[in-house]
RNA sequence: GCCCCUGUAGCUCAGUUGGUCAGAGCAACCGCCUUGUAAGCGGUAGGUCGUCGGUUCGAAUCCGACCGGGGGCUCCA
């Protein structure tokens, strides 16, 4: 038998092989434990798969993005296996790997219970420790009906495969892909069939390979993500490469869980949401007041500075303007119904600002002269979001965006959207946020208004703008609002997650609809484009992002309390009142702690409310005019001169650090 | 909107199979203590057990509806 000529790839090397016949990826690149899978030409493959001549065949680890994601997509199938074996009745959806994990849907008579998600732990651990192997074997469309006959969301599975062949590609699944139908064995150690599932692959040799996982919860979730068709028990859980790659990813939760803005702003007084006012509308308490008070006032310095023109405009209006403005029709169910007045006037609550800023516009002729015309407002929006979606100030019904639009020229479009994306960098950089990427979000051809000029046009405009940024573009195909494509800047927290901030939007339509006008220079009337952006999003769901960024222990210049004054006893008391009086004259947010606490206690309650800047005093410093620092990190800094003292205060506050 | 979980003092939580089970800690208030870097001591007050119905001799405990909250689906700033 002639031997086949192959080549091993891996990241530092390619080397070609000759290898016999029958040679499988496991005889190239197996012997390593933490090698799940290979790429063999591109295309991940079971271990087990069959080398052919000319095949470039590359080892996968379980800890690379692709390996995990077969670590998961096995434990996924373990899982399901588990359940059918619990839960014999169970009807196995899709069970793909997702960030992070997997989950599994699954059509059962009961929900899951915690109770019935550890006896699946348990179960699951029984099968990884028996280490069953993954086996392949392909099967026609009608072996495939007759093995999953009691499987009805799998037949509907590979009817869309049989049914749709190469049409979009749409489709496409881990069960059912590319160009055969696999179904995968589990076989036990004497050759004999476990449990069996139709799955593209690939997937780990055996159980044992998946070193560690966890089942996390259970929920609902549609089949096939409509709303229509049945819900099924979905189980989601994590599975990493080993014991301590998931212990840390335990941890991040617990982390992200501590900095859970809902738990913190209930922990530090900053903002509720009374049961008696409704879902999804916060109220701010005055600490929260202040630091929404100082994002807000830095926030309209620097677009003073940067030229915008500041409106303001009503909460409510006439069904009309959103008539012209197109929401009735494309966004009526995410609006406040409306109230009716006056012999059937219909009020509405604004969902968005725009309409009301294209009124200002309209109010008189304007003039080429006049552009690019920048408005901006602090504008308050009500958003009826369904009562599932709603979540603390990340996702509320009632919140304010930092809302502009400029009107310009097409000619200063592209100028325009330049300076603003830098505009929109360093003022977040000036918030602390400094990592990002952009996406670009395109037509929604379902979901749109407008030619197909236009919005080729407003897409390359904006393409351009984002790569001058030197950051990453990401592609959001469909994502766009019904009027305009849209830049989003995505901005990563201290503990990774990101978030998207800033949206610029460009709209040829508003205008077209509302008729805006300007006169140019030779005298003709002439549309203006409109570019909308927000940089906070929302000022409250901003706000939620920055108190979780910095786990509530806010930089100096934005901490609602900045100094906490501690007495050693209460003799101290008119001393540091002193301090406080000078501090307070330079503008600083200092409180002197005169409880009848003891000092200990003093500390611990500034120390739990994360102020920046202790200052104690005793017979010691008094004596000598000085006062002593306790900063948030447990260091202390003692003697300090009073006058030295107010000096750092003020420098940390003005710069605007970190401490 | 749909599914699951959940709702006991301002906060965190105990309350066994329905029958002195309405409790604790912290916070608040009142005293005592006068103290050098994360909880000093004592006392007082505070809840129609989310709401409304139902089952029962009897409900915080069982059932239903509604209103909050959480996790998802979907959607989105």
């Amino acid at each position: 038998m002639p031997d086949l000529r192959i080549t091993v790839a891996s990241p530092a090397e390619r080397a070609e092989r000759e290898v016999p016949q029958g040679t499988t990826a496991a005889d190239v690149v197996g012997g390593d434990r933490a090698v799940v899978v290979a790429r063999v030409n591109g295309v991940l493959r079971d271990l087990t798969h069959v080398l052919a001549d000319g095949d470039v065949v590359e080892a996968v680890r379980n800890d690379e993005p692709d390996g995990r994601a077969v670590v998961r997509h096995s434990a996924a199938h373990v899982l399901a296996q588990a359940v059918q074996e619990l839960h014999p009745e169970a009807k196995l959806g899709i069970g793909p790997p997702i960030e992070n994990g997997f989950y599994y849907d699954f059509d059962v008579d009961k929900p899951f219970t915690p109770e019935d998600l550890s006896a699946l732990d348990k179960k699951m651990q029984a099968i990884v420790k028996e280490g069953q192997a993954f086996a392949r074997r392909v099967v026609t469309e009608d072996e495939a009906r007759a093995e999953l006959a009691d499987e009805p969301y799998k037949l509907e599975l590979i009817g869309l495969k049989g049914g749709s062949d190469g049409s979009s590609g749409g489709e496409e699944s881990v069960e059912v892909g590319g160009g055969e139908l696999t179904i995968y064995d589990n076989l036990r150690r004497d050759g004999s069939r476990a449990w069996r599932d139709l799955c593209r692959g690939p997937h780990v040799p055996t159980t044992r390979a998946i070193p560690a996982f966890k089942l996390m919860r259970t929920a609902a979730a549609y089949w096939r993500g409509s709303e229509k068709n049945p819900q099924l028990q979905r189980v989601y859980g994590t599975a990493w490469e080993s014991k301590d790659a998931q212990k840390e990813y335990l941890n991040f939760l617990a982390e992200a869980e501590k900095r859970d803005h809902r738990r913190l702003g209930a922990e530090l007084d900053l903002f509720s949401f009374p049961d008696e006012i409704g879902s999804g509308l916060a109220v701010f308490h005055p600490k929260g007041g202040v630091i929404r008070k100082v994002m807000e006032d830095y926030s309209r310095r620097r677009h003073e500075e940067a030229g915008y023109e500041f409106v303001n405009t009503p909460h409510l209006t006439k069904g009309k303007l959103f008539e012209v403005s197109g929401h009735l029709d494309w966004y009526a169910e995410g609006m406040y119904p409306p109230m009716e007045l006056d012999e059937g006037q219909r009020y509405y609550m604004k969902p968005m600002n725009c309409p009301m800023h294209n009124l200002i516009f309209r109010a008189r002729g304007r003039s080429y002269r006049e552009l690019p015309l920048p408005l901006f407002e602090f504008g308050t929006v009500y958003r009826y979001e369904k009562s599932g979606v709603v979540q603390g100030l990340t996702r509320a019904r009632g919140f304010t965006q930092d809302d502009a639009h400029i009107y310009c020229t097409r000619e200063q479009m592209a100028e325009q959207l330049d300076r603003l994306l830098t505009f929109v960098l360093n003022l977040l950089r000036d918030y602390g946020l400094d990592d990002f990427y952009l996406e670009l979000s395109t037509r929604d051809p379902e979901k749109s208004v407008g030619t197909d000029e236009a919005w080729e046009e407003a897409t390359e405009t904006l393409r351009q703008a984002a790569q001058k940024q030197s950051l990453e573009l990401v592609l959001d195909p469909g994502g766009a609002a019904f009027y305009g494509p849209k830049i989003s800047v995505q901005a990563k927290d201290a503990i990774g997650r990101t978030w998207q901030m800033s949206t610029i939007q460009l709209d040829f339509n508003l205008p077209e609809r509302f008729e805006l006008e300007y006169q140019a220079a030779d005298g003709t009337r002439q549309r203006p484009v409109m570019i909308h952006r927000a940089l906070f999003g929302s000022i409250e769901r901003f706000f939620a992002v920055l108190l979780e960024h910095y786990a509530g222990a806010f930089p100096p210049w934005l901490a609602p309390v900045q100094v906490v004054g501690i007495p050693i006893t209460d003799a101290h008391v008119p001393y540091l009142q002193d301090v406080a009086a000078q501090l307070r004259a330079r503008g600083i947010r200092v409180e002197v702690d005169t409880s009848d606490d003891r000092m200990q206690k003093k500390i611990r309650n500034a120390q739990k409310q994360k102020v920046p800047f202790m200052l104690l005093a005793g017979d010691e410093d008094a004596a000598k005019g000085a006062v002593s620092f306790r900063y948030r990190n447990g260091e202390q800094k003692n003697g300090v001169p009073v006058a030295d003292a107010v000096a750092e205060v003020l420098d940390a506050v003005e710069r605007r650090v970190q401490v």
